[in-house]
Order: C-alpha cells, then structure tokens, then sequence
DNA sequence: TTATCTTTTTGGAATAACTCCAATCTGTTG
DNA sequence: CAACAGATTGGAGTTATTCCAAAAAGATAA
C-alpha cells in the first residue's frame, strides 16, 4: 500500500502533463487530480467548475473548457457525445463503450473486449475510421 | 411508377399523422412534406425552418422543435446525437446506425441487417435496453 | 536574478441551440 | 356555428459553450 497521491502529490499528474506536451501550470494540475485522482469518471464542465471552487481552486470557466479539450487532443480524456445539449468527458480512455440511462443522465462504461462488432461497412469515400462508439441507450423501468 | 406525392400530396402524409395521434394542422402537413417527401435525411432544426421559409410555409423555430419532438416520440423520426451541440433528425427510423464524419458533420446511415453487435453486457440494475446506437467516426484523409 | 518571449488564464461579452410563456389562433366536436 | 381543447407564435429566457483582448505566469537566455 502506497499513499501515493498524499506523499507525492503532484509527481505523477505533472509527468502526465509533460509527456503530453502540456505546461503544467497551477490550474492544470489542479484539473488534473480533480479529474484523475479519483478513478474513472464522467465529468461535465460545469462539474468541474463546481469541485474546483469547492476545493479552493480558483479557475475560470474559459480555463475549464479550454483544459479539457486540451486533455481529449492529448489523449487524457474522451469526450462523451449522448446527451444533446452536454458534453460529459470521461476520465477512462481505455477501449470501452457506455450504457446511457436516459432520463437521468447517468453513464456507464463497459468493456469493449467483450463484445463484437462485426462486418461494419466501409466507410465512406475518402475517410478512415477514427473510433467506433456503441452507446446502449437504457430506460429505468 | 406512382406519382403520388404529385397528385394527392397531402393524403399520405395526412394519415401518418393521424395514425401518430396528431392533429394534421398547416404546419404539421407542410413540415412533414419536406422531411418525408425525399428519402432518409438528416435535418437541423435551423436547416427545417430554412426549406420552410424558403418554400413559402411561415413556421416559428418555436413550432419547428415542437414539430420534431413530437414525430420523433411518434416513432416517425429519430433524434441522432452525434455532434456536441446540435441535434440531427433522421428520417429514416428503420434499424441502422450511422457513420459520422468529423470535422463537416457529415451523417450516413448504415443497414443494422449486416452487422452484429454481440456479447453485450448486462445493462445497470433496474433499467432495460431501449435501443442501440452504433456511430462510426471517421476523419477525412 | 532579471529581461524577454511565449503561452495561459481570465472576466465578460458574444453565440448557438434550444426552451418557455402568455396571447392568439385553429381544428374538431356537438 | 359555438365552444373548447389543442396548436402556434414572437419574443424573452436559459444553458452550454466559445471568443476576445488584457493581464498573468511559465520558460529561456544572459
């Protein structure tokens, strides 16, 4: 049992950010453990917002924004497009796929390797796939 | 070779709308035409409310969303969410998925039939599986 | 360290996509 | 046609996000 994140801190966050290219400045660091410190999770902006102040980190929602798309081009994040009008970003960038409870908003990740899918079309003239994203859409009943 | 919408043009669409419970009014038939009329298409809200005006049909935005919400509870359209921040209308409500082009917001439909998604995880406690959405995202090369 | 240069951050204004509302209008039914 | 429930409307309001120009903070050089 290694205390990490209370011995040393910020180590591991800011070797997160150099290596993505990223100054790692107050405000990103900060992001960062709010974002990667406490497993996988799905985060909107203005959640985010809400836990920086709450833990006493004076961040700007400019900043919010522009941090997380910055952490999703480094590869740090994914953003999650279920829900129209909100984008969640999701702390897990491991090859998974989400359950969507509509209604409530709630997300889940699941695996990947345990599902398949199979004989996808070619896509279209000109283009190369990026990612194949399957979102289960579930209803509470 | 039938040309119906020529000659009895608001016949069919009328009883799509009656069959869905809603009242045919001006502006139910006269949307419904230019989203039924053409094939399977993907449409905005803003692009709706264009081939509106531009066909002469005087519509509010506030109807053009009333409109599309209630087809699509109707089962008469399905509501693709795929661009964070706009919501597409698809036309064709048959089993399919979709390719999404990044960067232009290009949207083309895929046949369910030749695909399998299979495996796939029981879904969160007290909910139920309501639909599956697979979204291929690919980039221009 | 300081000077300098570049990158970041910031508050606030601006935009985009909807949603809401109260007044008005329109189908529908008797 | 009368009367009422349901639909439509313009405009104001909301929410999520982006933009912008000024100020601040890292990085680098000397």
């Amino acid at each position: 049992m290694k205390p990490e994140s209370a011995t040393q801190p910020f180590a591991p966050v800011l070797d997160r950010l150099r290596a993505a290219g990223l100054r790692p400045t107050r405000q990103r660091l900060a992001l960062a453990r709010l974002l990667f410190d406490r497993g996988d999770r799905h985060v909107t902006a203005e959640q985010l917002l809400g836990e920086a102040a709450h833990g006493g980190v004076r961040v700007s929602m400019a900043t919010i924004y522009n941090t997380l798309h910055q952490f999703t081009h480094a590869g740090l994040l994914r953003e999650v497009v279920v829900d129209p009008g909100r984008s969640y970003f999701d702390t897990n960038v491991s090859d998974h796929h989400h359950f969507f409870v509509e209604g409530s908003s709630e997300l889940y990740d699941f695996d990947a390797a345990g599902i398949e899918v199979r004989h996808l079309p070619v896509p279209p003239d000109g283009t190369r796939i990026a990612r194949v994203d399957v979102i289960v859409r579930v209803k509470k009943d």
